[in-house]
DNA sequence: AACTGAAGAGTTGTGGCGCCGGTGCGCCA
């Protein structure tokens, strides 16, 4: 039976191959929406096609209702069948190149005959690409660089995706034995994209560790490995691995499940005492230094830190007092400012940016200054509905190719805080990008450079900057850089957020959401911190409401 | 394909950038 995203997932294919094929272009339109709203769904869409609501669905008509019934009935989709037949789905994985859209790629196929990625590669190295009409060596050459991208991929899985599967299947576990079972491996460790779900459980019963995985529903191909390690197949596309442990060892265990690899062996080289724990902590005692938490537990060098007591304090997401950049169904956020609020105060923020696109993005419903200064009177309002929460008024604007903004200062001295974000133009040369930002922080209205690189993990690159001067210009005038804390972006990325706070500039962690659940994902923003080895004392948004007005008056 | 607001038909997803080719088109946020 498809889940609610396994039938998001076929709608875009569906969309994506007709549109390969040249269709009705708002047809797609439709069939995307639907996608989009399906994966936000909180009900399964197999209870709505047994109780005859699909219609309820906005955007979802007779068409598309009649799709999904069939899917769910049959598990299959005779149109999509026949549109393969007609487009193959292997022409999908080119759309992955930057700057090949479906256009393109219906070109390659029908022109050239190129069905894959590889061969789209090896029609390039040929200048095969090159002889079409409307191309030209420069094209060709994008094409060979978007592949060459690609080819870095690891086909490991975001965090935002392999930390709530680990959680739920731990939570499963721990339930059904009744015993203590920890998130091990490279989750642990917050990394940006994981290789395995790895957990530890306190338990030698390895028989019920399967026999859970097994129930889950999410895990196929389980095997053991010796007695102590189930392995198996996650839903998710990683592998599995449950070690069974006794609980006697359960926290040294855990510590060498943490990883890494290099800061495991290093550590068991310096303290070579056999080492039996029942708990982490206790671990660490035994040896008489500080415990170095998991996002620390890269490089070897830490342990010197550990051993003289210079562990940095790491922030903590209870350190975070508000969000400083996300969005409301002002420009293209889901939810209204009232709903955003309200999540906040749930979640104990004390304030919170209201920060929709400016004008210039159009897509996204970009406000216009106009649009801006009725928002603000709604921001007032909801300000008065809950005085425990201070609503900032502010805005995401547009940087412009030449780095100036999409508002003008008279519009700008107007808001509490300005977050100007760049979206084009980020493939141009290192000099170039570094000369607009730096122009863009020396704009005395902006606060916070938000996602700097712009990058998607895995999809694309961003782009890079003379960090040295980026960070020089933004400590000389008082801007904040984001970590934005989704876990498609996480950029800042750990290694420069490091650079960063060493140089002395001071960051923010943001969530960019644009629906109340997405505030939540502030704890990936967090793990990027934490590996960076950030305090809270380095980041805007841990200031109490007082102190962040007077950072903002500066 | 779906929605609106009419009883059939119009509208929905905008604007800038980059490349190619000499004015236009595809891609992307």
């Amino acid at each position: 039976m498809p889940d609610n995203k396994v039938l998001a997932d076929r709608l875009k294919m569906f969309a994506d191959l007709s549109e390969i094929k040249g269709e009705n272009p708002f047809r797609l339109i439709a069939y995307r929406r639907v996608a989009e709203t399906l994966e936000e769904l909180d009900e399964p869409v197999e209870q709505m096609v047994r109780e005859d609501r699909l219609t309820e669905v906005p955007g979802v008509g007779p068409g598309i209702a009649a799709s999904l019934k069939e899917m769910v009935d049959t598990d299959h989709w005779e149109a999509l069948d026949e549109l393969q037949d007609e487009v193959p789905a292997t022409l999908l994985t080119m759309l992955d190149v930057p700057g090949v859209g479906t256009k393109s790629v219906a070109r390659f196929y029908h022109e050239l005959g190129i069905t894959d990625l590889v061969q789209l590669e090896a029609c390039a190295r040929q200048g095969e690409i090159r002889k079409l009409k409307g191309f030209g060596a420069k094209q060709e050459a994008r094409i060979l660089s978007g592949i060459a991208f690609l080819n870095q991929r690891t086909g490991r899985l975001s965090i935002g995706t392999g930390l709530p599967a680990a959680e739920a299947l731990a939570r499963e576990l721990s339930t059904r034995l009744g015993v203590a079972v920890a998130i091990a491996g490279s989750i642990r460790r917050m990394c940006e994209t994981v290789g395995n779900l790895d957990l530890v459980v306190a338990s030698d019963n390895a028989e019920a560790i399967a026999a859970t995985l097994a129930e889950s529903g999410r895990v196929t191909e389980i095997e053991y490995v010796e007695t102590t390690v189930v392995t198996g197949k996650h839903a998710a596309g990683v592998e599995i691995r449950v070690l069974a442990t006794n609980p006697d060892e359960y926290g040294s265990e855990l510590f060498r499940w943490t990883g890494s690899r290099e800061f495991v062996a290093a550590f068991e080289r310096q303290f070579a005492a056999e080492s039996r724990a029942a708990s982490e902590d206790q671990l660490f005692e035994a040896l008489g230094i500080v415990p170095i938490p998991p996002e620390l537990r890269e490089s070897p060098e830490v342990i010197e830190l550990s051993r003289t007591n210079a562990l940095p304090h790491l922030i903590e997401v209870s350190d975070i007092r508000g969000d400083l950049h996300l969005h409301s169904d002002w420009s293209d956020g889901h939810g209204t400012i009232l709903e955003m609020a309200t999540a906040a105060r749930e979640r104990g923020y004390e304030y919170l940016s209201i920060s929709d696109h400016s004008g210039g993005l159009a897509i996204a419903h970009g406000v216009t200054v106009e649009r801006l200064r009725q928002q603000r009177a709604e921001i007032e309002r909801v300000n008065e509905e809950i005085p425990e929460l201070r609503l900032l008024k502010a805005s995401e604007v547009e940087v412009h190719l030449d780095g100036s903004l999409d508002f003008p200062d008279d519009v700008l001295v107007e808001l509490d805080l300005v977050v100007a974000s760049l979206h084009s133009g980020l493939n141009r040369s290192t000099e170039e990008l570094t000369k607009r930002i730096v122009k863009v922080m020396r704009n005395p209205h902006v606060d916070i450079i938000a996602h700097p690189t712009g990058r998607i993990i895995e999809r694309r690159p961003g782009g890079s900057y003379d960090w040295d001067t980026v960070f020089k210009v933004a400590l000389e005038t008082g801007t904040a850089l984001e970590i934005n804390a989704n876990p498609a972006r996480l950029d800042l990325r750990d290694d420069v957020a490091r650079d960063a706070r060493r140089a002395g500039v001071l960051l923010t962690i943001d969530t960019d959401a644009h629906d109340v659940r997405s505030l939540d994902l502030m704890r990936y923003g967090i793990g990027v911190a934490r590996r960076a080895g950030i305090e809270p004392t380095g980041v805007l948004n841990t200031r109490p409401l007082a102190a962040l007005l007077d950072w903002l008056r500066r």
